[in-house]
DNA sequence: TTGAAAGCGCTAACAA
DNA sequence: TTGTTAGCGCTTTCAA
């Protein structure tokens, strides 16, 4: 019927057996490496293997031996949609390296929105053994509740506190904001305002705690701080409106790199000069950084590494191992021009 | 053992019936939609469904029905290094979205290089209906083959003979090389000069055809031609190997938009102007196209619609049709500035 | 319309 | 060390 178009059913491990002149189980043995085999069946089998082209059925095998060797990361369609997003990429690559070492295949699901039973199910259904759920969204109310279920990892801190018994990978996005701050405050400037991202999202929440903790530490004025929505237009308004504050200002951490382009075009627009008057510290370390006049001093997140810690957190949890609830990536700070 | 960390074990088909007082049998035809059974039947069991929370093991179905519901797409890794490609992101945006309104579930695969048995044996054990695969290489020797086996649907056409009797979805480069040429002819230029790309890819090579047969079919002459790699360094060396050659130049196809930038630059550092002196037309429309100096003519490859129409391809070559071994995408011709 | 029963291809006790 | 024998959870004839 629908598979007339192709080839010749495969062989299975009954005939091998049969070639072979030995049983299905010490086929089966043979196939997945067992030591209690004599080296001349090994060999017999192995030969019957070649002569038939044999390839296990890893369906049959999963639904006997309750594994699949599989890991899914699964990636909400609006993510996959800014794949361009340069964060999601190096961690992709970070999942896949982490996982070549082992026996588990990689599975990227592209998690339709308007559809999503179609990815629980599939989760749920006893198609992988564990899976890895990045986003930069807020709150994942899809996979929330998914990790008594199923060995999940996620990335990115969840702010839904029901997700909070949940195994999480992240930035340590507080100590990132602390370590531009200080960055800042280091440099002799006793002015410094913030640039905050998004109060719906962890990023935009924890930068400005950081921002706050480091301003306040140093017994500074903690209240020269804006919102913007992350967007490189939000960040020169969020400018406009601290400089319309009157106040001294000689120094600025913003949330992103996007807000700070937007940040410096104004305040050179306005005529201060960076680092001069306002030195700015942004945090991404976005491709476009080092481009910027100034190039831009800036926090970077090694994703590799984040996606590459994310796997193998998984991968001992699905052994059974205990892992920590949170795992925080440490970041650093990229010295350029502008702070 | 491997999974104590995890919840009590999923109900089963058996339970739900157990529970609905009716046979595995009849809940089984309830859950694939079966139209034969009485609504108050159907009722009850969906009762006992929600209330147990039941969810089919796809394994377990798959093995019995030999079927999957999952269509690969498979993207070996040094693409996925390229994952910022231009090209590849709205492919995949593409299938994914082709295959929404389906019920496949899409599966990424990250087939790793250094151990592609573990990809082969993916997709020849049975977890899979079907595999997509696109690649820029110009033969992805691992999956040539498999197509007799598996229904697979390439993406770009595979460079190597032995594919040839595979299905494959690819850009029409030799006409949309004929459409960028005519248009530098219809602009009255007749000394038009090609700089190709690699002549091991089809890329290269059918762009290289297209220039050709246009500027032979006005009776032109076809030797100028210079060869890059398609990188931006190499189409300024390519023009300037061109204009060393002392003949009359007054347009240039080049095959990609990195070099057509080059040769760009590389001509007005020569005191040349664009499209005044010579018109300049590239190939790819990359996001910068329109932003260089002056703002670039060029080709637009519609890459959803080519990953839609590769999903949509499998999809009915899985069902059993009859489909083309070989679908072009159209492309068209973006006027801007450079010719 | 519903149920009984026979597998799908493999793994994993348990015996031998 | 090897073979025997139950299943894994579901679909799918075939009968009823």
């Amino acid at each position: 019927m629908s598979t007339d178009t192709n080839a010749t059913r495969s062989p299975t491990l009954e005939m091998v057996a049969a070639e072979a002149g030995v049983s299905r189980a010490t086929v089966s043995r043979v196939v997945n490496g067992s030591p209690k085999v004599t080296a001349e069946v090994t060999a017999v089998v192995n030969d019957a293997i070649a002569r038939l082209n044999y390839v296990p059925n890893r369906v049959a095998r999963s639904l006997a031996s309750r594994r699949t060797d599989v890991i899914a990361l699964i990636v909400p369609e609006s993510t996959s949609t800014v794949f361009a997003d340069p964060f999601f990429a190096p961690v992709v690559r970070g999942v896949a390296r982490a996982l070549s070492d082992t026996d588990y295949t990689l599975n990227l699901l592209i998690a339709s929105e308007t559809r999503p039973q179609k990815t629980r199910r599939y989760l749920l259904g006893g198609n992988v053994d564990g899976a890895l759920v990045v986003s930069h969204h807020a709150e994942d109310h899809s996979y929330v509740g998914l990790g008594s279920k199923l060995p999940i990892v996620f990335g990115g801190r969840p702010i839904n506190p029901e997700t909070f018994d949940s195994y999480f990978v992240d930035v340590d996005n507080v100590h990132s904001a602390r370590t531009a701050t200080e960055h800042l405050l280091s440099l002799g400037r006793r002015h410094v305002a913030t640039i905050a991202g998004r109060q719906d999202m962890p990023a935009g929440i924890d930068r400005l705690a950081g921002w706050r903790e480091s301003v306040r530490a140093a017994g500074l004025d903690a209240s020269l701080t804006e919102i913007g929505d992350f967007s490189q237009s939000s960040g020169a308004e969020a400018m406009e409106r601290l400089l319309a504050r009157g106040e001294p200002i000689d120094a600025v951490f913003v949330a992103n790199d996007q807000m700070a382009a937007g940040a410096i075009q104004l305040l050179q627009a306005r005529g201060f000069s960076v680092p001069g008057d306002v030195a700015v510290v942004g945090y991404d370390d976005d491709t476009f950084a080092s481009t910027l006049t100034p190039p831009l001093t800036t926090i970077h997140q090694p994703s590799v590494d984040f996606g590459a810690t994310m796997a193998e957190l998984l991968v001992r949890l699905i052994a059974g191992e205990e892992i920590p609830r949170r795992t925080l990536i440490p970041t650093r700070l990229i010295l350029r021009a502008s702070a």
